[in-house]
DNA sequence: CGCCCTCGAGTTCC
DNA sequence: CTCGAGGGCG
């Protein structure tokens, strides 16, 4: 091949290479596929790598980046790099607006026009482009003078080194947040997971720690990506609208945010505001609020700054999903069975709404796979939008004063020895007369599922011990009125409505008296299987061990559980309490195993319009089966308002989701 | 024996 | 909701 014909096919690669970056990344409309993009970046490379001397440093290979010598050189921001005033909730957007009109002297009925856009999580830099070619990339740095990242900036295939306009500024500079997509972010944490290293914590972070790399090949290997929001010009300004200036930018070559909206007034941003809230989850990129924008440039050059932040315009944040925290204390939880679940306590924080001052550790392995320690900075966040865990520490925030936990070798409740057998995660007090265990059996013998007894709860129970008024489940029904009304904050009217809860109390199904029992791996759906198959509480009292682990879905851990319950003396003398008190559970029937939905198996998941018990009760009767978790085997969820992570695993998994609706009418068929 | 499906247990906040 | 572990099945 001639010298000149290779030339000919690098530029016509480069060219082509070009296109699909710009299709793939700035149109989000690939032309290609990703082999066919391979096959001409690898044909690419092939030839400069046999001709070294024909590499040029824009071709598209070199976006890998040639090693940085050293620290970052500071650069200075040829305008400055601003913050923007963070509001939080409508009133602060309003008293935002009201100082705009304050400024500009205009009465309370004039309208101002905003465009908003999607503040992504990611980090701000400036692009320099002269004549039309990226000179300079630079992170924020202090406002005045930031980071030269010019090297790892041109790793980045969203960002052209050359901009796409027929006559390009002198100068021209854009500004706008580098970030990795989410789904890239689980991807590259897969990976890391995979070869046993640390995972990353966020995609902001991460997308952070990225551009700062020593090594541009660091960078390279990130998948960072870009969308522009400022366009920032000395000269050529025949711009009227920043909405203007960001079609220029799209046209300029730039990604520009496709979610941007241009609002008429205040009322209009605010439902964009809202809009978003419910809308952002749905998006590929982390965002932490809403940017609103002066359209104008004429007010916003009149508006001009305070201090150094732009007047024209306001960061919307929402409430955060992850907070940074201080684990002030580690306790301990002793629970029902004896279990030791480690708490970490934590400087309150607001996290989506509410305030967090507690997340569990759940056992001793996993706070030490944490490495968390008394005085630690964490990154908190919450599971399933309600429960908080440690995502992790942020180990550069330690000074040296933290303290490590150690796992108590006695319950912090009764000083007996604790256990953790071989091979199990959970370490345990084994002490049947420990007063933790003992109250928070009760505290489960009285709650909803078990036996629901109305206006008793954790407060009650601790008072009844306390004044030694119960001790185990069968005292309950020996409490009179007299008793309870000397108790603290109860009155007449609380006390009678206790023994009336009591009192209907009695006769509950015997699966429900079962699982209120607390035995070892005995829930609910363990106690439904046992009271099918024994009918009453005599029965199984008479039954075999054999017997009870014989059924299908006990076996014999739980059967092996249940039999030394019902032989503990102890147990036997409470069971003998219940039924002198006047405790009779109701002899159960033997599952249905017909009726029009048998052998199908229901998940409810979501906000429904009645109790989820009910639903469940409802297709148990037809003869189908209710069940907590998705599976292949799975039959039919059933999803209501608000759903978790279930609807999304039957989408997976391509089992039919119901409406609550469909499901009305679905039973209506039948 | 290993894998998948379920269930149990502990947990937070309003 | 999540983790751990029991139960069933190949």
């Amino acid at each position: 091949m001639s010298t000149e014909s290779i030339q000919n096919e690098i530029a016509q690669l480069r060219e082509q290479i070009n296109e699909y970056n710009y299709r793939y990344y700035i149109k989000d409309d690939p032309s290609v596929s990703d082999e066919e993009y391979d096959v001409a970046f690898h044909r690419l490379t092939e030839l400069e790598t046999a001709h070294p001397e024909l590499i040029t440093d824009d071709s598209p290979t070199q976006r890998v980046g040639a090693p940085l010598d050293g620290e970052f050189p500071t650069v200075q921001h040829r305008h400055p790099m601003l913050s923007l005033q963070d509001v939080r909730g409508e009133g602060e957007l309003r008293d935002w607006e009201n100082r705009l009109r304050r400024h500009l002297h205009l009465d309370a009925e004039t309208e101002i026009e905003y465009v908003c856009e999607p503040k992504i999580d990611g980090l701000a830099v400036s692009l320099v482009y002269e004549n039309g070619h990226l000179t300079q990339g630079a992170t924020r740095g202090d406002g005045q003078r930031g980071e030269n990242i010019t090297g790892n900036i041109r790793t980045i295939r969203a960002i052209p080194w050359k901009l796409r306009l027929g006559e390009a500024p002198p100068e021209l500079e854009a500004r706008g947040e580098v970030y990795i997509k989410r789904s890239e972010f689980e991807k590259l944490n897969q990976r890391q997971e995979e070869e046993g290293k640390q995972l990353y914590a966020n995609p902001r972070n991460t997308a952070a720690g990225s551009v700062r790399q020593k090594d541009p090949k660091a960078t390279a290997a990130r998948p960072l990506t870009f969308f522009a929001y400022q366009l920032q010009t000395s000269e050529g300004g025949n711009f009227k609208t920043h909405l203007e200036t960001l079609d220029y930018l799209r046209e300029a070559g730039f990604p520009v945010n496709g979610k941007v909206r241009l609002c008429k007034n205040l009322r209009e941003a605010l439902e964009f505001v809202e809009y978003w809230q419910t809308q952002r989850d749905e998006e590929d990129y982390a965002t932490d609020g809403v940017v609103i924008k002066v359209n104008s440039l004429n007010l916003q050059d009149e508006l001009g700054f305070v201090g150094r932040t732009p007047r024209w315009a306001a960061a919307y944040k929402y409430a955060p999903e992850e907070q940074v925290t201080k684990v002030l204390d580690i306790g301990i939880n002793v629970g029902r069975t004896g279990a030791l679940t480690p708490v970490a306590f934590l400087e309150p924080v607001q996290i989506a709404g509410t305030v967090v001052s507690k997340a569990t550790l759940h056992n001793e392995d996993e706070l030490h796979r944490k490495d968390i320690r008394v005085g630690d900075k964490v990154i908190i966040r919450k599971a399933g939008e309600i429960i908080p865990e440690v995502v992790k520490v942020l180990l550069d925030e330690r000074n040296g004063s933290e303290e490590e936990f150690h796992f108590p070798e006695n319950c912090p409740a009764c000083g007996a020895q604790v256990v953790r057998p071989e091979g199990e995660a959970i370490v345990r007090c084994v002490n049947a007369e420990c007063p933790a265990q003992r109250e928070r059996l009760l505290q489960h013998f009285v709650s909803r599922g078990a036996m629901d007894i109305d206006g008793v709860g954790e407060k009650l129970i601790a008072q009844l011990i306390a004044a030694g008024l119960i001790i185990d489940v069968a005292d309950l029904f020996t409490l009179t009125k007299e008793q309870l009304i000397d108790l603290e904050r109860m009155a007449e009217k609380s006390a009678q409505n206790v023994v009336t809860a009591l009192e209907n109390a009695k006769h509950p199904p015997l699966a429900r008296l079962l699982f209120a029992l607390g035995i070892r791996h005995v829930g609910t759906q363990t106690a439904e299987l046992i009271a099918a198959r024994f009918g009453s509480l005599e029965n199984l009292q008479n039954a075999t061990q054999e017997e009870i682990a014989g059924i299908p879905e006990v076996g014999p851990v739980a059967g092996q559980a249940v039999r030394e319950w019902l032989d503990e003396e102890h147990n036997q003398k409470v069971l003998l309490k219940l039924a002198a008190g006047g405790v009779h559970p109701q002899t159960a029937e033997p599952a249905k195993t017909d009726g029009p939905l048998a052998g199908k198996s229901f998940v409810f998941t979501g906000t429904l319009s009645r109790p989820r018990p009910e639903f469940e009760a409802q297709v148990k009767a037809l003869g189908a089966k209710a069940s907590g978790s998705v599976s292949k085997k799975t039959d039919y969820v059933v999803v209501g308002e608000s759903p978790g992570s279930k609807a999304q695993k039957a989408e997976e998994l391509g089992v039919k989701v119901l409406s609550e609706g469909e499901f009305v009418a679905l039973l209506n068929e039948i």
